[in-house]
DNA sequence: ATTCTAATGCAAATTATTTGCATTTTTTCT
DNA sequence: AGAAAAAATGCAAATAATTTGCATTAGAAT
């Protein structure tokens, strides 16, 4: 049943010892032998594919560790990946790890069968962290989720710059008052959507005079918007920390016969679909996801092909996010 | 570098006979020694593990194969499908071959990583659907796109129960005009939204009497508005085939100030996310994804276990869906 | 207690892979 | 263009990995 060398020494016509050579990297990979024979070993679904062939020489195959949610951005995320994954040689799977009993046990399995990770895993904890960092000693892993922690080297919008953005934009309107509806706090993106905000306010002399603690669902951006309802403040500047609070503030707003954005302006984060759509069209941040993944599957490809220094402690790299200008303030 | 079963045995205990003669199934794999045995050869990564080891003795590794698209439908259906593998004892990858250059080769090369194959690939036409079907022959696959023809085992959801569900909706509240707008007729499915919508209109004694030729996407169902105003139409029950071209609807009569329901009724289908915060709320057909997949992987470990009989031709299972009333309507 | 069956390990047999050596082909350097 | 060096190739021998015959043991069934 299984495939072994001389399968596809007769599959190719070279002798079993050229194919073995060839497989072990005793003869450089790029000849035309070479090439077709490596080639052979894939389709034929030779079983030590990965363990004896060099990686510079074959297609990668590498994972993108995710927890699924049935929310737009996954499907955006991994559309991207996809796109990304396309010209670079590689083939990307898939895999959510949203209910493994044993995280360590699977990842442990997929690194047997992919030749690196890109980890979005945003809600796991330092600890489990630092427990996958020790057990993959020397394993290719980029991650993609924003963290206070730099536990593997990471790729991540700047969301600081995404705060900074909306609260220029406010400015130079002419704003005078600014809120903000915050997602969690114990998120560092969040915190740093925030902090990216109020510096930009602070440093122009004002302040931020009306804060919510949100917690990113549509539901809290109401009840964002009966709290500021209470305290009659009107003609204000509010920066929302993602979008559904956003849209689920207008809603609320249009609902209660107000209007955005003259009783109240707002700018969102994240550009979803659902943002462009929306009666009124919302001003939001957005993120170049594709811009994202490249980078991360760029930097993971130099990683498996022993070009980057591991020694090095985790870099971070920020992607620059912009502001979309639509219909919910000025 | 290859783990081998001289590993696997220093690792277990057992000599490499037993080790052997338990990944090659001459020992039954309920027994205490051959359970520990294969769970040491997947977590060591043995090469062969799929080759040699029965799979009615381990973890099943399927496949999704499908054509990433950022909608939030794909972030439900893959979450669907992570859920639904959970508990069966098999480890779910999601692979995209929306860019692929060669479908059949990628497809061949999956087939060798995994025990079976979900496709959900909608917009591929029947030559290389049958294609595949050749080249895979005995490999175990269930089809989840809807399709006219039937050449894999497919599970998809009752389209024509959906439409008639809008029917029987509007006449019970006591329309006595009807129109729908139609996803494009060369999809099965909206072909069957279509017919399942009209045959219980023209069963109860009406007709349709507006049509509109969409193509799923919000624009469309924009213009659907202008076109249905232009002809001074009021007091219509209007079943569009999807979500998106229903907003686009609403959406567009909301900027003309016309009210829905008062003016014109309207479900829609998919019940996206959108639909329950839109404001008014989209009556809408609901699908449960959960059951959908939950009944492809079952139906799929059956082929991989050689429980069902593969002479027959292709069967074909609906899964039923229901409407969900919200206030677009009455 | 006895018989039967399944599991196990050793050592031999078989199968798979690697390597030394001789030959051929290709590339590099005058 | 021609000589020298380097790389590629195949055969056969060597080594490594896996399977299997046979004897032994442990446990279940009678």
């Amino acid at each position: 049943m299984s495939i072994g060398l001389k399968d596809i020494s007769s599959a190719t016509g070279y002798s079993v010892s050229t194919v073995s050579r060839v497989l072990s990297s005793k003869i450089s990979g790029n000849s035309e032998s070479a090439v077709h024979i490596i080639k052979a070993a894939r389709d034929m679904g030779y079983s030590k594919y990965r363990d004896t062939i060099n990686p510079k020489n074959r297609i990668l195959d590498i994972a993108l560790i995710t927890q699924h949610f049935s929310e737009e951005f996954y499907a955006y995320l991994y559309s991207a990946f996809d796109k990304g994954s396309l010209d670079r040689n590689c083939t990307l799977t898939i895999h959510s790890v949203r209910h493994s009993k044993s995280l360590q046990d699977e990842l442990s399995f997929l690194a047997k069968n992919h030749d690196g990770f890109i980890l979005f895993l945003p809600t796991l904890d330092p600890f489990s962290y630092n427990k996958i960092k020790e057990r993959m000693k020397n394993y290719p892993i980029v991650s993609i989720a924003p963290s206070f922690e730099s536990i593997f080297d990471t790729f991540t919008f700047d969301s600081y710059q995404g705060g900074a953005l909306a609260a220029q934009a406010f400015i130079e309107e002419g704003y005078k008052k600014f809120g903000i509806i915050r997602g969690p706090l114990d998120k560092w993106e969040a915190a740093l959507r925030r902090n990216g905000f109020r510096d930009a306010i602070e440093n122009a002399g004002y302040n931020i005079i009306w804060d919510y603690k949100g917690n990113y669902s549509f539901e809290s951006g109401e009840k964002a918007f009966h709290a500021v309802e209470k305290e009659k403040i009107r003609n204000i500047g509010i920066f929302a920390s993602n979008d559904q609070m956003a849209v689920g503030f207008i809603h609320a707003a249009l609902e209660n016969k107000k209007d955005v954005p003259k009783d109240y302006a707002i700018i969102g984060y994240d550009n979803i679909l659902f943002s462009k759509i929306f009666f009124p069209k919302l001003s939001t941040i957005d993120t170049d996801v594709d811009q994202l993944s490249e980078e991360a599957i760029d930097h993971l490809i130099r990683m498996i092909k022993n070009e980057v220094n591991l020694d090095r402690s985790a870099r971070k790299t920020l992607i620059p996010v912009e502001l979309i200008k639509r219909d919910t303030h000025k």
